[in-house]
RNA sequence: GGGGGUGUAGCUCAGUUUGGUUAGAGCGAUCGCCUGUCACGCGAUAGGUCGCGGGUUCGAGUCCCGUCACUCCCGCCA
């Protein structure tokens, strides 16, 4: 028998009335009535109520003893009368009449507390975080991480999968985030960096024959944190297949989805099956490449309007003639919404950093007018034109923004998002996936001026293989998707180039030179030369299908041990100087401020 | 690198707008009372560098300047 247990905190019902019973864990919650004292029991499994009366030699100790304990309880499990039954927990029917205990483990005054629903500061928290984990919603979502990624295993294997760990200390790439480095004691000079993706490993093993990989892979980008991105490290479900086309991954992909958050969840899916927008129509429609398809608004181009002189907006027609572009959202039958709704939106705008938003709305019978602010630098003919691209009505409103159209689109798509908010559009208890595609495989850099790999330099692009034409880049698109879920992007994924002669034409075009190519990619290149399969795969991120799944806002809310927003982990004092021996055997200096 | 929010007891917060007696509450801690609670109840006690530094003022938690920490966002994240 078990010295600690007979049973868990979360087992005993009355079937198990009259028996002898040793139960183990942590003191959640004493109420003291003087002669009789209830004691809650908690382990990962439940909460047990024992009890003790002031007859018993132990009544005193356990009176005084700590919240957060840990104890060993020697009783009896007894049935709890009708009235004294409590249906919140799994054990309400019984309790546990205490004949001995011992002390486990001392608990110290507390810094926070367990048992409460309250929410308090980040750093606390992060610094007792084997504190914070007691509490019931973070247990609970970490037992759904785990829960998930069994579950993702098996069903990865089951389809034929095949399951590998890669490098972790592996060299640094030219592409993509900033890499966390290790310095080589054997290399003096030289430095590892750790994988911000297992990108190269896994096209290797396709190479090598492997015909389908998965694994739950640490990735590590030195970037900076936000509410959905950890800093330095976060969890990938990569995979990769061969001989398949973007479709054949779709299938894979989508049905693990479903499987995946039909399971783990109650919330409705939109779309059982996924639609699939074009990178360009997502911008186009929703100013993002991450749309959250739960919301209903769509954006629209208004640019030309302000080209017409029955338009005397002067303000905006200045800025389209100098190369700014209108994108405007429309909302359905809002002329009655309060002044505070319109004004609201356009101070939302200039929090956000622009200089707000316009805004009218239709009315009138026979000729159609504008209420609102601007609503009187619009002909009634121009009115009929707006209505006609934006698909409006009389008694719907229109809010515009103008600006060089990257602005448009980052205030325009947060105004989507805004605006739906206060009106209530969205449905909070759905999932709305998608597919974004055709993502293009070129962009200019802004910063630069130059041409560069707006995605993975690796994609495969969708050009017609007979007759190359690399004369417009900016026109190629690749076989390069994006799933996005409630506005969240969740993963990427590409058809990747397994032909070297292509692969270095792509590359000339960012400017690398087959020197280059050969230097920075050279176990990459070199496979591919040495008969490489055609092959495809993706990446869903754990950590944001756990958070969707939780119904949390926050990624450190879905794991165990995070680090706060400066990527520092508060518990174990990470990172942290290291001794002068430590700095010699590396062969480095730390150079002063 | 930039912008916003927050910082008062171990924890959660009120008080700051409009400067003015000894800075309050709930939870927790300690002590006492209480035999059916499940957020048990009742009474008492302890607990404060009002994030830190400087300034204005007869007087600063409150106003001004600077700074630090946490957090959200922008940049960044192929």
């Amino acid at each position: 028998m078990n010295k600690y247990r007979t049973h868990n905190c979360g087992e005993l019902t009355k079937k198990d009335n009259g028996s002898n019973v040793i139960l183990s864990g942590w003191i959640n919650k004493k109420r003291d009535h003087g002669n009789l004292l209830f004691l809650d029991l908690r382990d990962n499994f439940g909460i047990t109520q024992c009890l003790v009366e002031k007859e018993n030699e132990f009544f005193k100790n356990l009176e005084k003893t700590q919240l957060e304990t840990v104890i060993k309880i020697n009783g009896v499990v007894a049935k709890r009368t009708e009235d004294t039954v409590n249906k919140e927990i799994q054990t309400g029917e019984i309790e546990v009449k205490i004949k001995s205990f011992e002390i486990l483990g001392t608990c110290k005054e507390l810094p926070m507390p367990v048992f409460t629903d309250q929410e308090y500061a980040e750093d606390i928290r992060l610094k007792y975080r084997f504190l914070d984990l007691r509490r019931k919603k973070i247990h609970e979502n970490i037992v759904l991480r785990s829960k998930v990624i069994s579950f993702i295993r098996e069903e990865m294997i089951k389809l034929g999968f095949l399951e590998f760990q890669t490098p972790i200390l592996t060299s640094s790439s030219p592409e993509g985030a900033r890499d966390f480095l290790v310095p080589s004691r054997l290399n003096k000079g030289k430095f590892y960096a750790l994988p911000q993706a297992p990108q190269q490993f896994k096209q290797l093993i396709m190479v090598s024959g492997f015909d389908k990989y998965f694994q739950i892979a640490p990735c590590f980008r030195d970037e900076d944190a936000r509410a959905d991105r950890s800093p330095g490290e976060f969890y990938q479900l990569d995979l990769e297949m061969s001989f398949v086309e973007q479709e054949d991954v779709f299938n894979v992909v989508e049905k693990l989805m479903l499987l995946i958050f039909k399971k783990f969840s109650n919330k409705k899916m939109l779309f059982e099956k996924f639609p699939k927008i074009t990178y360009e129509d997502a911008l186009r429609k929703y100013g993002t490449d991450k749309p959250d398809l739960r919301n209903p608004l769509e954006i629209s181009d208004l640019t030309s309007i302000f080209e017409r002189d029955d338009v005397k907006f002067e303000i905006f027609k200045k800025l389209v003639k100098s190369g700014s572009v209108v994108r405007a959202i429309k909302t359905d039958n809002t002329k009655d919404k309060p002044r505070s709704f319109f004004d609201g939106i356009n101070n939302w705008a200039k929090d956000q950093g622009a200089s707000g938003m316009a805004y009218f709305t239709f009315e009138g019978d026979n000729e159609i007018k504008a209420k609102g602010p601007v609503g009187k630098f619009f002909s009634s003919e121009s009115l009929k034109e707006i209505m006609k691209i934006t698909d409006a009505k009389i008694g719907d409103s229109i809010f515009l923004s103008c600006n060089k159209e990257n602005e448009v689109l980052k205030l325009i798509s947060s105004a989507r998002d805004k605006i739906a908010k206060d009106l209530n559009l969205v449905n909070e208890e759905t999932f709305a996936f998608c597919w974004i595609v055709d993502y293009p495989m070129f962009e200019v850099d802004e910063t630069t001026k130059k041409i560069s790999f707006s995605h993975n330099p690796f994609s495969m692009p969708q050009i017609d293989e007979k007759e190359i034409d690399l004369s417009k880049p900016l026109e190629i698109k690749a076989y390069q998707y994006d799933i996005v879920c409630n506005g969240i992007e969740l993963s990427s994924g590409a058809i990747r180039n397994h032909k070297p002669d292509l692969m270095y034409k792509l590359f000339s075009i960012a400017g690398y030179s087959k020197e280059d190519v050969d230097k920075k990619f050279k176990g990459m290149i070199n496979a591919l030369s040495f008969g490489a399969p055609p092959h495809g795969g993706i990446a869903p991120g754990i950590d944001r299908i756990v958070m969707l799944l939780a119904n949390e806002k926050n990624i450190r809310e879905v794991t165990l041990f995070p680090m706060n927003q400066n990527a520092q982990d508060l518990m174990m004092n990470a990172p942290s100087e290291i001794s002068d021996d430590q700095l010699k055997e590396l062969g480095l200096q730390i150079k002063k401020k």
